[in-house]
DNA sequence: TGGATGTTATACAGGCAGTACAACAAACAA
DNA sequence: TTGTTTGTTGTACTGCCTGTATAACATCCA
């Protein structure tokens, strides 16, 4: 990535942690890091496309560092897990995270939406994978729900924490409390045999980044359908029906799916507009966006 | 209030479930409501100010109902207060209330971040007298940890359960699902003597609960609920019950509470001296007047 | 009948996102 | 050297938003 670039958006950075996302405006990151106007919308198409790029580098780096902690060590060992819980909420911290994700949650933003859930979901699915390391493979059944509700427990203790006036306990201190009662109610769930979430469901949120999740082929496949429906009565039917046929085949059963064609064929079916259905376009669009950042995130 | 500023209320409130609060602009709700520009900054300074109306009259609403459901029912009876819990859920989807919430607490409006934590104070307030209720006043030093748990494992299941595709949990399950888990987690906690945040620090984080309104009806139904506790023994309790009941109904929910007929009842319990506690029916009498002087200087 | 109060319509100032474009700068190839 | 490409700048423009101001109109009540 650019030097120049790279640099916006430290910039930017520091701007949305000291005056939030929404408060800070594209005027304030020109002003602040002595670019135009004109270079911002060449590096970025928008402020939300600025904050995916800054938001996945610091994921990134963090993932990273977090599973450089597991090696050479015990993975059942609490002590560790208890150091990588302490990693991501110090990296959180610093980085002011938390708030710019709920920040994000709420903007009418369907691709910075979904970007952040599967970040979300990424976490959880990492959560789950480290859990059967330290309670075993034979509490699986539970281990999701058990997961889900951690994160709860851990995210709950450290918003209150915060309130506290004089802030006696640490970050390791509310840590440990929340592990401990984890560990405690793992046992108890997997005895009482209770289950909400079956852990298969994960495979569905998080589409396997090479051989996409059912959940993602059935989306595109009804997406892709829809589309079909509506172009019925063009002139130029099966130009349309072939190009929707191509992007469909491309992403669901080709090994090198070969990114410039597909998005090709989206122009082209852009070009069509007054057949379609804004907002099923962009739902393709959407996909085949989240299928392509998978792609690249694993390369 | 107006009933034309009603009305621009009701049309809000749709409009901000069907569009969100930042994406509804105040143009919207003229159009919706038709009423001018000069009407509605007559009625507000701001679509803020519009909001917190909004919020208020939806949980005052909520809060009665929720503590209608007590009266006459055993306090400690987990079935009554998973119906509570479930009232307040069906409240908040019903109204899309968290993601206004969440929306709201990203603003930058000082105002409305204060009235929103301090509801979420209250709704935690009141969580952790019920489980004083549930679970017993010895267990008292931990269960304002539990509460604030037990929120982080409601919500964040209710979160993960509503991307399930089909989902075949219902609420009541995921409610079921959590509070079976507090309860085990409640046992265990209090044994390990583990405590994060002493429930001292509540009254602290409160605002003063002099002035009457939700605060008010929390003390005054956990005063009540206190005294009620301490006639089991009496041979003449049902009597004291429905005095009890009575007074805490007359406050609550009667437009025109007859104060006779609450000094009358007051009077009474006095007579039964021996059951009570002196300092707790004082409490309740300190409550009654405040309550009284509040209704006079207003009238 | 006349004043108080509430309401409307409209114009206006100031801020923001995003587009368009002409002019400039630096790198690079022939 | 010259011409081309590519990236950058500054500025102007559209269109949407909030919030203020005000003259004209409506309604109620004494």
């Amino acid at each position: 990535m650019n030097d120049r670039k790279q640099h916006v958006i430290k910039m930017a950075h520091q701007l949305f942690t000291d005056k939030g996302f929404q408060n800070t405006s594209i005027q304030d990151i020109l002003d602040y890091s002595g670019i135009s106007k004109g270079t911002f919308y060449n590096y970025f198409s928008s402020k939300n496309e600025l904050l995916i790029t800054l938001i996945k580098t610091i994921y990134k780096q963090l993932e990273q560092d977090r599973n450089e902690l597991l090696i050479g060590q015990d993975p059942s060992d609490i002590d560790v897990f208890i150091k990588q819980i302490e990693l991501h909420l110090n990296t959180n911290r610093a980085n002011k995270l938390i708030s710019l994700f709920e920040e994000v949650l709420i903007l009418n933003d369907a691709d910075l939406k979904q970007f952040i859930k599967q970040g979300q979901m990424r976490i959880l699915h990492w959560l789950f994978l480290r859990f059967i390391d330290i309670f075993g493979e034979n509490k699986r059944p539970c281990l999701l729900d058990c997961a889900i509700m951690f994160m709860g427990i851990l995210h709950q203790n450290l918003k209150y924490q915060a309130i506290v006036p004089e802030s006696n306990a640490s970050i390791n201190q509310i840590v440990r409390y929340s592990v401990e009662r984890i560990m405690k109610m793992v046992e108890e769930v997997s005895q009482s045999g209770d289950q909400l979430i079956p852990p298969e469901l994960l495979d569905h949120w998080l589409p396997d980044s090479k051989n996409p999740g059912p959940a993602f082929q059935q989306q595109l496949y009804h997406t892709v359908l829809t589309l079909k429906k509506q172009i019925k009565n063009n002139n130029e039917e099966s130009k349309y029906l072939d190009l929707l046929d191509f992007v469909q085949e491309e992403l669901l059963n080709s090994k090198e799916p070969r990114k410039f064609l597909v998005e090709s064929a989206l122009l082209s079916l852009k070009g069509c507009e007054p057949s379609f259905e804004q907002e099923i376009l962009q739902n393709l669009e959407r996909l085949v966006a989240v299928f392509f950042s998978q792609i690249e995130e694993t390369s």
